[in-house]
DNA sequence: CTGTTAGCGCTTTCAT
DNA sequence: ATGAAAGCGCTAACAG
């Protein structure tokens, strides 16, 4: 037996406005698809239909009939917690939203399993693009999961296991500029308060701060180089440079949560070293102690991603089809309360 | 003429599994549902053949099959760039990605305009449900845009001209405390310097403001009441709050963008008035002045959003079905350096 | 300019 | 346990 086919209290279709209109339902598609080849009179009665059952035309079903995709770009982030990661959202959508395409967004919490999961979902869900912040460090599971039509851009670490364009930040030479300019202002003593080596961003920046101290002949001390995850790890951390029996006179912060944390330490022991960091953060530029930000725009990561996929989704045989490109983000560094 | 059957290069379907495992398409979709009336052999077929076309099932497909929505929140704020909101974001997706429902964010940038369209296009979208976060005053365009069937919600402002399910921080109750909090530290000169009385929040924040002087007999003085919209236009309310014949002795700010900017000024004129301040930041705790912060959970506020939304969406009557609900969420207070 | 037909990829219903 | 038929709501292709 057909399932139902008149829709009683349920949501208007097509065929509704367009019986209401005494037209067919091809007139009616016509009509909300702008088609000039509709008399203005039939043109009315349908609108008017519309208006008078509160129609909305389905967008599912027309996806579905065109063969298109669903008109959406899938996001994974590690965290929608981390101010950057929003940023980086917000980038992303402002520019796709003109092109009439939405963004659905996901926390991965760092846990590629759950990351592979929401890619796949993706794809299911027909997404025309996807772009990931990967949390693991082997990203080939994209090439099986994700069909070649559907392109992926990841963001602020590149890929690895598998081809994809990519946007990073210049975190090497961010690291690199704020570790010469510590040492141009007279700290030779520069410490290192990294996120843990594993990671993409932690290792770029690590290896801009050797190379600057390399640059003046300066060398990288182990006892200068720390690791933590949070503000406080990074405190202790602090703490314990502080208590060297040469004690650093400045200190590179990879991450912004690094640099909070070695300033309440500093602050505390009323020590004075300069600061510097990666990313920036409210009332950075009210420290008791000299202090250097290196910052850099995720809005502008999300747009340059957008692009991107936006270039390879041109109808037609017009979308860009040229290898795999890589953006890179340049940084900005500011400064306070040097003398 | 019929439009091409046969999938080339494209996509495989269904149709392409069934018949390189040489068994009907519903046989091939009884396995993907797991369907428990489906021979061994054929089970084992069927996911061979899927796992070597390397196929996924069309969502879109199978949604309009199943007459079901599109298994999607769409959620609009006025900006991802506020934290709050990404973590309002981060709570109902922790919430609804555990039953499937993905989430499809978009910024309004406080205009109702591009809020409305939002919803709109969310509708036509089939999403399963709607929290708008309002920037408007007005929201009984919802009830004409939005089908009984979907549940919308409201967060941190109420629904106006339309009846909603809404989520709420208790803003009059986070500012009564926090002005009389200062009071009962001896602080009898309270000045405010809040965002625009329009917004729901600024004016029920006002108004604990108000109620809490009032409850100790203290009047509100006109001179001693502000306005800004962003930290900078909140630094100079402060200067000029400063300059007063008589000053305050203590500042409650109703934003944290306010909070920042009045200890700009206050910090700079090394000024001897405690800073009360709703939303909390980085560093607040160390602050050069006594410090009172108003603090709630954003995450829980979309965990509850999400949570009146899936009571209405449970499948067939089992849904809530019952008026509107506002929940409240509660505000905690902090203070840091008072004597 | 308008309507008819067929089909998007999947699933429900019914029959085998 | 499996398949055939029909339909979800819409639109491309063709015919008039």
């Amino acid at each position: 037996m057909p399932r139902r086919r008149s829709a009683d209290s349920s949501v208007p279709t097509m065929r509704d406005v367009a019986s209401l209109a005494k037209v067919s339902p091809m007139t009616v598609s016509r009509v909300l698809q702008d088609h000039p080849t509709v008399s203005a009179e039939n043109r009315e009665r349908v609108l008017a239909a519309v208006k008078e059952l509160g129609y909305r035309r389905n967008d599912v079903a027309r996806v579905l009939s065109q063969g298109r995709r669903l008109g959406a770009v899938g996001l994974s982030v590690t965290s929608l917690a981390n101010p950057f990661y929003a940023r980086l959202a917000l980038g992303i959508e402002s520019v796709i939203t003109q092109h009439g395409i939405r963004l659905m967004v996901t926390s991965s919490n760092e846990d590629p399993e759950s990351e592979r999961e929401a890619v796949r979902d993706f794809v299911s869900r027909q997404v025309d693009a996807i772009v990931v912040v990967p949390s693991g460090t082997n990203h080939s599971y994209l090439a099986a999961d994700v069909p070649q039509h559907i392109p992926v851009t990841m963001v602020a670490r590149p890929p690895s296991g598998v081809d994809a364009d990519c946007v990073l930040v210049d975190d090497f030479g961010g690291a690199y500029e704020a570790t010469r300019q510590m040492v141009l202002r007279g700290r030779t003593r520069v410490a290192f308060v990294g996120n843990p080596p594993s990671v993409y961003t932690g290792s770029e920046r690590f290896r801009g701060y050797c190379a600057a101290l390399e640059s003046f002949g300066l060398p990288v001390r182990d006892s200068y180089v720390k690791r933590a995850r949070d503000p406080s790890s990074a405190e202790q951390a602090t703490v314990r440079l502080l208590a060297l029996r040469e004690p650093p006179d400045a200190i590179f912060c990879t991450t912004n949560r690094n640099t909070l944390g070695a300033y309440r330490a500093v602050h505390r022991a009323s020590a004075s070293v300069a600061l510097a960091g990666f990313d920036d953060f409210e009332l950075s530029d009210m420290l008791s102690v000299p202090t250097l930000i290196v910052d850099y725009d995720a809005d502008e990561l999300g747009r340059r991603a957008a692009q991107l996929l936006l270039d390879r989704l041109r109808p037609g045989e017009h979308g860009y089809q040229g290898p795999m490109r890589r953006v890179v983000v340049p940084t900005t560094i500011a400064e306070y309360g040097f003398a």
